[in-house]
DNA sequence: GTCAATGGTTTGTCCGGACAATCGGACTGC
DNA sequence: GCAGTCCGATTGTCCGGACAAACCATTGAC
């Protein structure tokens, strides 16, 4: 017997707490991924199996299965029927979130700015009426932006909202993202639309962010729906390709 | 009482069949996803709750939540406590699945074709190495590939794999994708990480692709996983930006 | 020596029940 | 008329158990 080949939970003080509101599933798979997060539990190390670890923490195995098995959407664990649950390999970061640029930019300490150059209603376009189901030439709110890097120009944003929807106000605008606004005032994002694509500067677009006409320029239209299928953002943006990629990880739904 | 306000799963039809090996929970989400994708359950319709529904069945709670629940994952339902569950108006395609281009075009009607210009092996440069995880000057298995459709370029395609994989022939690739071709060698895809950026066209570049020297290209790098976390294909395309966009839609992880 | 049968281990599926948390509407009081 | 309160409806969480299916290693047969 050349290892001893122990289940590497018994060592991590996994403990849940009955008396908090946080259902034990989730303290549970908090824990795991905090685990995983940390290292202390290695890449392809079995994860004892869920009898015996429902019985050690006093949990049912239906509970422990809902753990885990959040932890195998996120793509962090993998089953396998007869052998047992494991630590994927590789290092998942995170599987493409509706994130704002602004948050993106925040996260790699990028020290994110915004100059918001347009804050108005305007009538919608058929181009914007068709995005967010409204009628064409109906007032929207209408906000360009510019997002800026360490005082370079990053992106110039072009974002549509339907009315009446919540209110936007320059400062805020310029001082966090615009989803982190919607989210605040309380629309539950659900799903996305997304085109990315490419094209050249126009001598307007160069201008505007500090590139020569016919540079490269990365494209994302982006429809956002809420939880109820309205359409609550359609935004137009236009990157530098020389200094912004779009990057993210994709799991595979099995 | 204006509205009967029926559930309209009671004129669905729905049936289980328990002598097929096929889980429960499975053919009733099949269903209903078959119903909304059909249109027969209209959007924003409430799906009768889960008790009655599954007493109807003579299936158990569980096993009607845990239907429910993958078409909630996969963001055709919405459940609100107190509430009941409904179906999400927006129109859900495909959450970005781990496609191939080759998968895309077919599934968009564009008779895709596939010239391959390489197929050999060759020692891994640092960047290969590094994405591959094998050391540099390893042999790996090199492929270089123009994609059509129409009869038209649209993007070269580079990929490098590690060797002793799965033997790739030129006629199998140009008959169908790689990640196909992947799968049915046994390999369980799992994630991958992507990086999506665009660049003005070289002049060898263009000729590839039949655009002018400048022209605006849609870059993507990619490295797939499979479920043991082993990097099993790296990938540097090039997409004509006049031809080509990136369309996806996301949803965000509550 | 190689291949097939066997058995133990582990996850997959399914059941029936219980109570809690939350939502929305109806009712009540002011 | 309006605000606060109560209550039914529905999903969220959790339990304990049972059997099936798949995987792996060992054993046995040829």
């Amino acid at each position: 017997m050349p290892k001893p080949e122990v289940d590497p939970t018994v060592s991590l003080q996994l403990s849940v707490d009955r008396s908090s509101p946080v259902p034990l599933y989730f303290q549970l798979s908090q824990q795991l991924e905090a685990a995983i997060e940390h290292g202390i539990l290695t890449p392809g190390s079995l994860l004892g199996n869920e009898i015996e670890l429902a019985g050690r923490l006093g949990l049912s195995r239906p509970t422990v299965r809902q753990a885990i098995q959040s932890l195998v959407d996120k793509g962090l664990l993998v089953r396998r029927r007869g052998v047992g649950t494991q630590v994927v390999h590789s290092q998942v970061k995170r599987p493409l979130e509706l994130s704002s640029l602004y948050d993106d930019l925040e996260a790699a300490g990028q020290r994110p700015a915004t100059q918001v150059l347009t804050n108005t209603f305007a009538p919608a376009s058929a181009e914007v009426a068709a995005a967010l189901g409204v009628s064409e030439g109906s007032q929207v709110h209408r906000v360009e932006r510019l997002r800026l890097a360490h005082g370079e120009p990053m992106a110039y944003l072009c974002n549509f909202l339907p009315t009446g929807l919540l209110d936007l106000e320059s400062s805020q605008l310029e001082a966090t993202g615009l989803y982190r606004l919607m989210r605040a005032a309380g629309i539950t994002l659900h799903s996305a639309r997304q085109t990315i694509g490419a094209r050249a500067a126009t001598a307007v677009e160069g201008d505007r962010l500090g590139e020569p006409e016919g540079a490269p320029l990365l494209t994302m239209q982006r429809t956002t729906f809420d939880d109820t299928g309205r359409a609550v953002e359609y935004g137009t943006h236009t990157y530098r390709a020389s200094r912004y990629s779009f990057e993210f990880q994709l799991l595979v739904r099995s």
